[in-house]
RNA sequence: GGGAGGUUAGCUCAGCGGUUAGAGCACCUGCCUUACACGCAGGGGGUCGCGGGUUCAAAUCCCUCACCUCCCACCA
């Protein structure tokens, strides 16, 4: 099977995706007598499209998972979407605004219908893009939050945490958003900076001539003020208390009450109090007693309670009325320019308007302390740790949540309601009816927030509340890895359930990632236009350039700006493996490939091995440790950069370079024994190695292996993830391959300082004594052909030669006599060479003269220091020396 | 108002107490050396935001300041 000199992803990408599907590889077993290991996907919107923050995702949790996998684990990567409640519902209106229809016209019934049409018109979109990113998810076990088993955990969780008391129903100011018709809760409020105005009116203090004025930024909700309150140690205002005020424009009589959360630097003092329609009037009405009187609608629109004038007006005409009234009547007396922050609907963008109203609120308090708990003691890891401060801060003053929503699509909320209005919560009809004692109910109209049911994905997805085998097997589950936008809408409210239900964290370990940006770091977004889709990058580059470019992108705490260009970079690596194969692989004329008859080992005794191989063995050895471990501390960027130095920088720049000689006969099969045999062991491991980032890759080509099957019978996907060999690495065989590697780049160096072609015959004369001199003499065909030289003498040079020393040997670079290029001595080279050995020994100098470095550093570093300005010096004169010619 | 993070080569970022600060891309020079021009070899380029301090030694630890991101927060 000879390889297409083409290196086309494309060509094989989806044929491995199809055959892991066919050999069920990625089905997990429950139970199972290996460990497990396990994964939930951060369920993406149903009939979305996966962008690059789910591409990057995807590619964390896929690398984690058939990392485990490899080693030995029963590794679930568990896939489902979300029904998405607010977005999903909000794409279907606007369908049905297209067809000329809406959803009040449909129905509930029949708008259900459409929505699930819908959903399934486009649920596969999922698991197609998933599959061409290379998810190895088990797809048995896919979940939809609205799926019958999940619905079932949604009414279990509700009936319990309603029987005990932390779900309930009342009435409350809640941020409502007029466009969608719905509560939404506080974190789906964003808050914007605003440039308004700054009101004062005056109004009048009953039974005295006196006049006060305040200061609003919503003069419209005046309408529905019930007092005005000032800081209780407001001297200018005291005397207030039991009086009363005018509301001008209404005529209502208003108490002062005296309050310490009012500021009294601002505005005037003097607060008019709305409790119907803003969040600190309430909490202050609730304090003081006052009544509540709504006068903007859930439409936005003003009430018949705003009276005559006003009712049917929008919240901005009211405004404009109530002000251009006072001013006519003169208690206008001030109008500010001012910017504040104000509540902004995350998903439809207008003010939100608070407003009171019935809903079902859960009590988290007691969850909440138990999530921070579990942060504090460990039990629950978040990656970067610096999210820490941030989910205690928040856990620490969380509020009651609100989860009922105004809408269609999602859970409906498991309560019933008698003709009298009074209610039960039951997990079905029946038991409704049973609980009730009769069958004239109602169930409530409004359904749960998504986030919801969300929060209960890592077991409800097992089976829970049943004691199933999944359950068992794979809860609590090990990673979650995700944005850190979604660290309170999501994870926290998970930690928070998964503790109440189970009594266990959902997972040990939270990897949050940064944000996918542009190559310019800009936010990606629809309205910027410089949203890059992972197909289209997929399509041009492949799924293991993407997977790798963002894997090796993923550095902890930092957003990740995705440059196409750079990604075209990992796209080179992909090739560079592709050619490393393909020269291993290569059939020649008189073996099938060029390793010859030699296969892929399980084990190697290095002892009869040459230098060039043991060096590669250790390095091999030393990445595999090293990736282990960056894998393990979820650095996945060092773990990249350490394999993609490992293979271009060392295997394919070097080793294979060491192979050539030996291929075509220069260095002797005695001198340099299974060379095939370790090429191939080395090139096994490092795709195992790589296996996890570049699954279709590291597939396609291992496959090609002679011997892999000794590894695995079927695939890489289940061959062992390569560990270290503790017998191949070896300090010495590195030192001294190193300082070879080291001369050959010197005297590469020399030869393009000089402009000595590389066409011109060049000798190179070695001299001195010492270790390296004894390895470069063993090394000498190596050198040779690595440096291109015509031969290598040993010996004094001839006079005039370029001279250079490295580790106690001189070296001298001599062209053939006669050449076309006579070495052109580059003196402003050599000049500026000189100059900085100079400094640099003077620097040197300088340190080990200072008596306190000598004293008080380690001996180890003084050492280095010694060794090294000894190592200067020589070079220095040898240069000198050439120079002086 | 609280909190987190950032400021290192032209660009995007690693490095976070030890000798000569790295990578990818970009740039310069020379090469199609039969795995790879998605390449090979060699090279240029950084007073590590400013100012102090601790230390034999500071991009690296501490403090001040400046500028940039982001999160949380009930000054109407």
């Amino acid at each position: 099977m000879s390889m297409d000199k083409r290196f086309d992803p494309k060509s094989y990408e989806g044929h491995w995706q199809q055959r892991w599907a066919e050999m069920g590889i990625f089905v997990c077993e429950a139970p199972s007598s290996r460990p497990s290991f396990c994964i939930m996907i951060p369920p993406p919107n149903v009939t979305g499209k996966l962008h690059m923050g789910h591409a990057l995702q995807s590619t964390l949790q896929d690398l984690l998972v058939r990392w485990k996998r490899m080693q030995g684990y029963n590794a679930l990567w568990l896939p489902g979407t979300d029904h998405a409640g607010i977005a999903t519902q909000l794409m279907v209106e606007r369908q049905l605004v297209r067809e000329g229809t809406s959803r009040a016209a449909l129905g509930r019934e029949a708008f259900l219908e459409r929505t699930w049409a819908w959903k399934k018109q486009y649920h596969g979109n999922i698991r197609r893009q998933l599959d061409l990113m290379g998810a190895s998810c088990d797809w048995t076990r896919e979940r939809f939050t609205l799926d019958e088993g999940l619905s079932m955990a949604v009414r279990e969780a509700f009936v319990r945490l309603h029987a005990e008391g932390l779900i309930t129903r009342g009435e409350y100011i809640v941020n409502w958003s007029p466009a969608l018709g719905t509560a939404v809760s506080d974190l789906e409020v964003e808050m914007k900076p605003v440039r308004g105005k700054l009101y004062h009116i005056a109004y009048d203090v009953d039974g005295s001539g006196e006049r006060i004025v305040v200061a609003t930024t919503r003069p419209e909700t005046m309408l529905g003020d019930t007092a005005v309150a000032f800081h209780p140690d407001d001297e200018r205002y005291r005397h207030l208390i039991g009086k009363f005020a005018i509301l001008p424009l209404v005529g209502r009589r208003l108490p002062f009450v005296a309050d310490a959360k009012v500021e009294k630097d601002f505005g005037t003092g003097l607060v008019k109090v709305t409790p119907a329609h803003d969040a600190f009037d309430f909490e202050l009405g609730r304090r003081h007693g006052l009544p509540i009187l709504g006068v903007i609608g859930r439409d936005g629109k003003m009430t018949v309670a705003a009276g005559a004038q006003f009712a049917g007006l929008d919240r901005e005409a009211a405004r404009a009325l109530v002000v251009e009234t006072l001013r006519a009547e003169g208690r206008l007396v001030k109008v500010e320019e001012h910017e504040h922050n104000v509540g902004h609907s995350q998903r439809s963008g207008e003010p939100i308007e608070p407003l009171i109203s019935t809903q079902w609120f859960c009590d988290v308090s007691g969850m909440a302390a138990r999530a921070l708990e579990a942060e504090k003691d460990g039990t629950l890891r978040l990656i970067p740790e610096s999210w820490g401060k941030t989910w205690e801060h928040w856990l620490a003053n969380i509020k009651p949540w609100c989860i009922s929503r105004q809408l269609w699509w999602g859970h409906q909320i498991p309560a019933w309601f008698r003709r009298d209005g009074t209610f039960v919560v039951a997990r079905s009809r029946e038991e409704a009816v049973e609980l009730a004692g009769t069958d004239e109910l109602e169930q409530d109209p409004d359904v749960l927030d998504t986030w919801f049911s969300s929060a209960l994905w890592p077991f409800s997805t097992l089976g829970w509340p049943e004691q199933t085998a999944d359950l068992a097997t794979f809860y609590p589950t090990n990673v979650l890895v995700t944005g850190f936008d979604i660290l309170f809408f999501w994870v926290a409210r998970m930690v928070m359930t998964g503790l109440h239900f189970t009594d266990r964290v959902p997972f040990s370990t939270v990897h949050l990632t940064g944000l996918v940006r542009d190559a310019d770091g800009q936010k990606m977004s629809k309205t910027k236009g410089n949203v890059v889709d992972p197909e289209s990058l997929i399509e041009e580059h492949g799924a293991d350039a993407l997977r790798f470019t963002l894997a090796l992108l993923d550095a902890p705490g930092r957003d990740i700006p995705l440059d196409p260009e750079r990604m075209a970079g990992y796209r080179a690596f992909g090739n560079k493996i592709w050619n490393a194969a393909r020269f291993v692989l290569e059939p020649t004329a008189e073996a099938p490939a060029k390793v010859g008859n030699a296969r892929v080992q399980s084990t190697l005794d290095v002892a009869t091995l040459g230098l060039p191989e043991r060096w590669i063995l250790s390095r091999l050895s030393r990445t595999a440790a090293e990736v282990e471990q960056k894998f393990t501390d979820f650095r996945f960027d060092e773990a990249c950069n350490q394999l993609y130095h490992f293979f271009w920088g060392e295997l394919c720049d070097w080793y294979i370079e060491f192979c050539k000689p030996v291929f075509a006969g220069t260095v002797a099969e005695a001198e340099r024994p299974r060379v095939g045999e370790v090429l191939l062991t080395v090139l096994d491991r490092a795709l195992r190695l790589l296996h996890p980032v570049m699954p279709f890759l590291t597939e396609e080509i291992w496959q090609r292996l002679p011997g892999h099957e000794a590894i695995h019978p079927e695939t890489i996907c289940l061959a062992p993830f390569p560990t270290p060999v503790a017998e191949w690495e070896s300090d010495e065989h590195e030192a001294r391959m190193a300082s070879v590697m080291e001369l050959v780049t010197r005297v590469r160096a020399l030869r393009t300082e000089r402009k000595i072609s590389a066409k011109t015959k060049t000798r190179l004369y070695l001299a001195g004594a010492g270790p390296l001199l004894e390895t470069l003499r063993a090394q000498a065909p190596l050198v040779k052909a690595l440096c291109r030289l015509e031969a290598i003498e040993l010996g004094s040079p001839p006079a005039g030669a370029v001279l250079d020393s490295l580790a106690g040997v001189e070296f001298a670079l001599v062209p053939e006599a006669g050449a076309k290029e006579a070495p052109a001595p580059v003196v402003a080279v050599l000049d500026g060479q000189l100059v900085q050995l100079r400094d640099e020994i003077a620097r040197a100098e300088a340190r080990l003269a200072d008596e306190s470095f000598v004293s008080k550093a380690p001996a180890r570093v003084v050492e280095g220091n010694r060794a090294r300005l000894a190592e200067l010096r020589e070079r220095y004169s040898r240069l000198a020396a050439g120079a002086g010619e």
